[in-house]
DNA sequence: TTTATTTACGAAACCGGTTTCGTAAATAAG
DNA sequence: CTTATTTACGAAACCGGTTTCGTAAATAAA
C-alpha cells in the first residue's frame, strides 16, 4: 500500500541503501548494469523518494515560496500562472501565501522561511508595507528574494517590474489629448513605490502640459465600501474630474459602478484608463482603455532570475532588475465624445 | 547568520535537544520554569525550527497540495483565496500545482503526493480526464483526497461542489421566459461530469417546455481561437441561435467578442447566461446574467473537508458531498427587447 | 610480476527534530 | 520509615535519503 522506502529497495535489490540512492542519480561511481537493475526494480515497486529526507540532508528543498497580496487581482493570477510554469518545467514546488494586504502577516510568512522551508522567495510586498526588516532577514539567512511589481526599494536584489512612471505619464498624456482638463488619480497606497512611482508619471504628465494646478489625487484603501465612498465624493466635488486614472483594477470596477450610480457617462462626461490585465477589458460597459500590464512574464522573468540564482551560485541577484513595459490599449473609455468608435453592439 | 537548530539552542540552556523539544510543544513532562527559559531563549536566538526534520520523524508534512486545471479563470482564483485562507489558518502551507488541463501532467503531480511531500489534496480535475487510476492510487496510499467541482463521480471520497444540473435548468428555462427558441449550450467538455450535468439541466430545461427538438450543443475546446471558430460557425447557421448558455467564463468572453465580430446585438438577437464568477458581470457590455458560483466558498468548505479528516481520525471522507448552489443573477445579456433596464449609461 | 589506479560498492555518519525509554530525585502513600 | 508514584529530564534510536570514507577486486602501469 504505502511507498516503499529506500532501504526496502536495497534489499530486494540486494544491494545497499547507498548504492541505490547513487544509482539512481546516475552516479559515476555505479556500473551501467546496477543503475539498470536499480531504476527498473525502483520503477516495478513505484518507488518514490521522501523529499524531506532528501531535503534535510541535502539542505534544499526543491520548493520557492510565491508571497502576494492578494489574488483576486487578475494580475496576480496571471503572475502565479506564469511562474508556475516556469517551475514545473525546472522541477520546483510552488508554496502559495496570501498577506491579505497585511504587513504583520508578510513578516510572519517570511519569518518561517528561515527554517529552510524554502530556497527562494518571490514577493510582491503587500499595500502596508513600508518597512523591509523581514525582507532583510530573510536575507541574511542566505534565502535569495527576488521582488516582482511590488518592489520595496531600500532592498538591494532583483527585481522585475514594469515601467510604472512612463506608462502613467504616457496614458494621463492620453487623457489630456483626449480633452480632460481635470484628471483624478485613484492611489491604492500612499507608501508603495509603484503606486508613486504611477503618481510621479501622472505629475510629470500634468506638468508638461501645463495642468500643475489641476493634480487631483484620490488615496484610496483596501475596503471596497469605503473606496466606493471616496469616489463617489470626488466625482460629486464643484470641480468634478473629467478623466480618471485608476492604478488598480479593482478601484476602476469601483469607478464604473459609481459613475453607473450617478449617472456619469463614460466617456462624454468622464474618461477612464486604468492599470489592469482584465481579459474583459475590450467587452466591458464601455470597452476599458486599459494599460496592461505583462503579469504572465513578470511571474515568469522573477522565476527565471530566481532560479538561476539558485542554480548558479555565481550570480548573484544584487542590482538586477528587469522593466517590462506595460502597453497602452486604446479602447472606449477614452473615445472622445461624437466619435464613433469600436463599441460593442453599438 | 543561519538559524539555529535545537541542538544549539539546548546546549545554550544546559539541556538535551529532546527536553527542549518538548518543552517547545508544552508537553506535560517538562516544568513549568523549564518551559518559559526555553521559550524566551527561543526567541532571542530566533529559534524556527526545521519543518522538514519533523515531517521525517512525524509523518506529517503540515502542507497540502492544491490541483487545478488552470488559473485565469476567475473562479479557481477565489477558490484558491477560499482553500488559502482556511489553511492559513490551521497552521497548514499550501503547494499550488496547475495541470494546464493536461491529463498526463495531473497523474504525475499527482504521483509525487505518494511521497509523503502533502497530508492531503485538493483537487479539480482537468478538462481531459477520464480515469480515475491516478487518484485511486493516492488513496491507497493513505493520502486523503477531496474534490472541489470537477470532480470524478467513480471515486468516493468527499466532494463540493455547486448544483450544476438544477442551475443549468434555470438557467435555460430563463433564457426560454425571455423568448429565446433555439437555446446553444456551449460546453467546455465532453467528459467532465459537471459540463454533462449542466448539459443534462439544459436538456431538462429544453422538455419541460416542450423544445427537445431544439437541442443545440456546441462542444467546445481549451483552444481560444478554435472557440472562436466554432461559436462563430454556430451562430452562422440558418437556424442560428437566439439564446446561449455558456459553461465556462471564456467561452463567454470569446462568445461576446464573436457576437461583436458578426453585429449580433445581445440582447436583442441572441441572449447569454453564463456560469461564471467575473467581478466585472455587471460593467460589461452589456451587463452578464450569470450563474454565479460560489467559489471562494467552495474552496473554503472542501478545506475544512480536508482539514477534518486529518486532525480527526475518525472521520472519514467517503460519501462526504457538500452542494453550494450557484445564483442565477439577471442582468442586460437577457433582457426583452425594448424594455429598459439596468444597462450602464443607458 | 609488482605496484599504482581505477572501479564498484558497503558501512556508517549525517541532516535536525521527535519520541521512546530509563532513571535520579522529589513527593505521596502505607 | 519504607515503598509506591510522580516529576523532570537525558540518552539514544529514529525518520529516510545522502554523502563521505574505506576497501576488495579488477585493471593498468612500471
Amino acid at each position: 500500500m504505502s511507498t516503499i522506502t529506500i532501504k526496502q529497495l536495497a534489499q530486494e535489490l540486494n544491494l545497499s541503501a547507498g548504492t541505490v540512492s547513487k544509482a539512481l542519480k546516475d552516479s559515476h561511481e555505479i556500473s551501467a548494469e546496477t543503475k539498470k537493475r536499480v531504476r527498473e526494480m525502483a520503477k516495478d515497486l513505484d518507488y518514490v523518494p521522501n523529499p524531506y529526507a532528501s531535503s534535510l540532508r541535502r539542505r534544499k528543498s526543491k520548493t520557492i515560496a510565491v508571497v502576494l497580496p492578494d489574488i483576486a487581482d487578475s494580475f496576480f493570477s496571471a503572475a502565479i500562472k506564469g511562474i508556475e510554469t516556469v517551475a514545473q518545467d525546472k522541477g520546483y514546488h510552488v508554496l502559495v501565501y496570501l498577506t491579505h494586504e497585511l504587513s504583520y502577516k508578510e513578516c510572519s510568512i517570511l519569518n518561517d522561511f528561515k527554517s529552510g522551508r524554502v530556497d527562494g522567495v518571490l514577493i510582491s510586498v503587500s499595500r502596508e508595507t513600508t518597512e523591509n526588516h523581514h525582507v532583510n532577514e530573510l536575507q541574511a539567512n542566505g534565502i535569495p528574494v527576488v521582488f516582482f511589481d511590488r518592489v520595496l526599494p531600500e532592498i538591494n536584489t532583483a527585481k522585475v517590474v514594469t515601467n510604472d512612471f512612463e506608462a502613467a505619464r504616457i496614458a494621463t498624456k492620453h487623457l489630456i489629448e483626449k480633452g480632460c482638463h481635470r484628471i483624478a488619480y485613484l492611489s491604492f497606497s500612499r507608501t508603495l513605490s509603484i503606486s508613486m512611482d504611477r503618481l510621479e508619471g501622472y505629475k510629470q504628465a500634468l506638468c508638461d502640459a501645463g495642468m500643475e494646478h489641476a493634480i487631483d489625487v484620490v488615496f484610496c484603501c483596501n475596503d471596497e465600501d469605503e473606496n466606493n465612498r471616496l469616489i463617489k465624493e470626488a466625482l460629486s466635488r464643484q470641480s468634478k474630474p473629467d478623466g480618471i486614472l485608476a492604478s488598480a483594477e479593482s478601484l476602476t470596477i469601483v469607478a464604473y459602478h459609481v459613475c453607473h450610480e450617478m449617472g456619469i457617462k463614460i466617456p462624454d462626461d468622464i474618461k477612464i484608463v486604468s492599470f489592469s490585465n482584465l481579459a474583459t477589458a475590450l467587452i466591458l460597459n464601455p470597452s476599458l482603455t486599459t494599460i496592461s500590464q505583462p503579469a504572465f512574464e513578470m511571474g515568469e522573468s522573477a522565476a527565471l532570475l530566481l532560479f538561476k540564482s539558485l542554480e548558479k551560485n555565481n550570480f548573484v541577484l544584487e542590482g538586477e532588475q528587469i522593466v517590462i513595459p506595460s502597453v497602452l490599449m486604446e479602447r472606449q473609455s477614452t473615445a472622445c465624445s461624437g466619435v464613433p468608435g469600436t463599441e460593442l453592439n453599438a
